[in-house]
DNA sequence: ACGATGACATACACGTAAGTATGTTAGTAA
DNA sequence: TTACTAACATACTTACGTGTATGTCATCGT
C-alpha cells in the first residue's frame, strides 16, 4: 500500500523523525546512516528523502523541537503576572531542564544535541539556530538579572555579563553531565535541580540572605 | 629523502598529532579525513598509518593529553602543603581549565573534545578513558570536600554527592562555553575564573562566611 | 660495505553512503 | 470515472574514505 492519507503522511514524517533520534543516539548524528534511519521506521530510504531535502535538513528538522523548547521558556518568562522576579528568574533557569525532565522526547533530542553531535559542517546549519535561541535566552536573562538587581533581590554591584556567563554555562554543564550517556551513576538531577539553582543564585544576593543550601538528603540513584 | 633518525620520527609522529587536531577543528573527528590530517602534515596517509594503527588509534592519542591534563592536576593537589584545605579545593576547581588557559594546545584538544567529537563508535575508545579520568577527578574532589568540612569551612550538612555533581558540572560547562567556536563574544574566563569558582563555593559554605561575590568590573572582551 | 630494517610514499581493492532517476500505487479533485 | 499527483519503493550512479599491499631509500648495526 503506498499513497497513504495527508494524516498518515504527518505521521510518517514524525516516525521518520523519532527513528531518527533513535539512531543518532545510537550512532551518532555523524556516523548515522540515511538507510538505518529508515530501516528503523519501517520506511526505504525514498520516504526519508521524499519528507526531508537531504541529511542535513533532516538534522535540522530534529533539533528544531529543542529550540522551541527555549524560545518557549524564553516567551513564557515574560508573562508570568504575582511573582517576584527572583522567582521569575529561578523559573527561568530551570525552565529547559524542567521540558527535558517532563518530556523524554525532548530529553533524547537534548543528548543528542549534547553528546551525539559535533560542531562539523554535517550540523552546522542546525546549530546556527541553536545558537540563536541561546542569544534569546541570554537576553531574556540579562533583562531578568536586572529587574531582580532593581528590585532589590540581588547585589547591585554585579557584573552582569560575569554572571550572564556563569549561571547559563553552569545549567548547561548540569543538562549536559545529567543526560550523559555510559555512566554507571545516574544523578538524580530532579531531586535536586531546586536546590542546586537556589545556591547558584545565593552568592549573587545579600550576605543576609537566608535561603538554605545543598543539604543532606536523597541518595544519586542507580541507573 | 625517507628513513629519517628516531629524533625526527618522533617529531612527525608530534606533526601528525598537530595536524590532527587542527583538522578536527575545522571538520570535526567523523568528517577529518586521515588523507586530510596528513596533507596538513606534509606527509601522506601511509606515514600516518606507520604511526597509529587506525584512526580511532589517532584520536585517542590526540586526547591521552588532556587526559594527562586531569589526572595530572588530581596527583598535585595531593601533595600540596601549607594551604588550607579550602584553598587547596579551590586551586583543584581551577586546576583544568588553568591547564586549558596555559597551554594552547590543551585548550584546542578540549575544544575537540567538547564540540567537535560525539559519542559514536568513532571515539568511544577515548571517551572511555577520559571518563576513567574524570571518575579519578570526582574521587579526589569528594575527599576534597569531606576535608574541607571537616576542618569547618563548608557546612557539616552538606549532601557530597549532590555537591560534587554541581561543581564538576560548573567546572565542565564553563569550559565548555568559554571554548565554543563560531561565536561573536567570548567571555574573559582567565579574568574572572577566580571569583566565579569562589561564588560557587559561597553557598557550601557557613552563613557568615564573607566571601566577596562577582562584582563589576571586566567586560567580555570581543574575540 | 652491506644486508636488514625503519620510516615513509604509492597504488590498489573494497565497502559504503549519498543522491538521483524512475517506477508504482492509491488518494483526490473535477 | 478519470486524470493527476502525493507518497512512497526500487534501482542505479557516483564518489569517497579506509585499510592494506607493495615499493623505495636512507640509516644503523656489524
Amino acid at each position: 500500500m503506498v499513497r497513504k492519507s495527508k494524516q498518515e503522511a504527518l505521521k510518517t514524517r514524525q516516525d521518520i523523525l523519532n527513528a531518527a533520534i533513535s539512531v543518532f543516539l545510537k550512532k551518532g548524528v555523524a556516523k548515522a546512516t540515511v538507510h538505518e534511519i529508515a530501516d528503523e521506521a519501517n520506511l526505504t530510504r525514498g520516504a526519508v528523502y521524499w519528507h526531508f531535502d537531504d541529511k542535513d535538513d533532516l538534522v535540522t528538522a530534529v533539533f528544531e523541537e529543542a529550540i522551541n523548547v527555549i524560545i518557549g521558556v524564553t516567551e513564557e518568562a515574560v508573562q508570568q503576572p504575582d511573582t517576584t522576579s527572583l522567582e521569575k528568574l529561578k523559573v527561568f533557569l530551570r525552565g529547559p531542564i524542567e521540558q527535558a525532565i517532563k518530556s523524554e522526547n525532548v530529553r533524547n533530542i537534548y543528548t543528542v544535541l549534547m553528546h551525539f553531535c559535533d560542531h562539523g559542517d554535517e550540523a552546522a546549519n542546525a546549530y546556527r539556530l541553536i545558537f540563536r535561541a541561546q542569544g534569546y535566552y541570554e537576553k531574556q536573562l540579562r533583562h531578568l538579572l536586572n529587574q531582580a538587581i532593581d528590585d532589590g533581590y540581588l547585589r547591585s554591584d554585579l557584573d552582569i555579563e560575569s554572571t550572564i556567563f556563569m549561571l547559563m554555562a553552569s545549567m548547561h554543564g548540569l543538562t549536559l553531565r545529567w543526560l550523559t550517556p555510559g555512566q554507571p551513576i545516574v544523578f538524580d538531577l530532579p531531586a535536586h535541580l531546586g536546590k542546586i539553582t537556589d545556591n547558584l543564585l545565593l552568592g549573587l544576593q545579600h550576605p543576609q540572605s537566608n535561603v538554605t543550601p545543598i543539604t543532606a538528603g536523597k541518595i544519586p540513584t542507580q541507573a
